[in-house]
DNA sequence: GCTCTTACTATACGAATGTTCAGCAAGGAG
DNA sequence: CTCCTTGCTGAACATTCGTATAGTAAGAGC
């Protein structure tokens, strides 16, 4: 599968190993292929974004509707912080601030993401009686995650998953209150 | 000046805009001049990025010592959040994912950098009769500025540096008090 | 049987890539 | 003056890039 193999070659070697050749010959398939299916090769970068993200909505939408502090160990879940993951994602962020087209999937997408982190927000806070700003909060979780996540790019052994969700924890305890308890993991 | 071209080439669109041809263009000089100088292009590369960090290290190394709450201020400071900043920050970092010897460069920085913030933390907490883990919560900090910083990019509208700077002060006033008096902006 | 469609291959092409290298101009040392 | 170094040029080089296109193989419809 073509779009498989492209993502293989942005967890190998990040967008620069991203080409025809590359992809192809991972894929074992011709060069013109990716022509015939996606008309280009921005039209097969775009398909793989779109498989890149699916593993990310799945994370947080669930029947039923995750509680908050489940959610909050998902987001931080080992998944996100392996390095193929890694490199694959920053490949699509520097092609986020230069591609028009595939900022617009990628609002789209985040859109949804933080909508369901939102709504967890706002369950939680009406199961607990308390009064936050769940947009701001929705926003300030993810940007955590991201942020953690970005830390251990660059010191992958000083930082995993699992201290990321502890800092984490630990900053919005005193807002959330206590976040540790498991509905279902 | 070449390392200023290659800086603006980023800027401009990412790491794919960062050809010999595009900077010499930019720098109005001949084709061989980047070997000439620098080796090869991953010579200047790394010569780009020691340019861009420098004034993230002076943001917050100064003289004297910054206060906690300015250092916060300045980290999320509007320079950072202008779309030529983004672009080559994200150029950036799927380098690092990519290449050893930039991401090297990287860690020694930011390295020093968590050492400055961990420092105001510190000061900051012994002034005040609190007590916690700075080096986490100098970690945390900079994952909320990255973390801003990358949903910004996502939605440039709806999102500046007042609006994350305000999230991250309430994030983090309840362990570290009120963050608003200013010493010195 | 024939034809049309679909999936795919393989080659060819021009445009770009990064690097190498011979050469040039200027200027100081002897 | 000659010699040597330094800073830089610009053409040539072999690769590699993405795309276009002609051709092949298999199957469905009639």
């Amino acid at each position: 599968m073509l779009v498989k193999a492209g993502l293989e070659c942005l967890g190998e070697g990040g967008i620069t190993a991203f080409t025809i050749d590359n992809i192809c010959k991972k894929a074992e398939a011709s060069r013109g292929l990716i022509a015939h299916h996606f008309g280009s090769k921005d039209g097969l970068l775009a398909a793989v974004y779109e498989a890149a993200y699916e593993p990310m909505l799945q994370e947080v939408n669930s029947d039923p509707p995750l509680k908050f502090p489940s959610m909050l160990k998902r987001i931080f879940g080992v998944e996100s912080y392996s390095v193929e993951n890694l490199r694959i994602w920053l490949a699509l962020w520097g092609e986020f601030a230069v591609n028009p087209k595939l900022r617009a999937a990628h609002q789209r997408n985040y859109g949804s993401y933080k909508a369901a982190v939102e709504a967890a927000i706002e369950e939680h806070c009406f199961a607990h009686g308390l009064k936050v700003d769940a947009a701001a909060m929705a926003a300030s979780v993810i940007a955590l995650a991201d942020g953690f996540w970005l830390e251990q790019c660059i010191d992958p052994e000083g930082f995993d998953s699992a201290r990321a969700l502890a800092a984490a924890q630990s900053l919005l305890e005193p807002l959330l209150g206590k976040l540790e308890d498991a509905d279902e993991s």
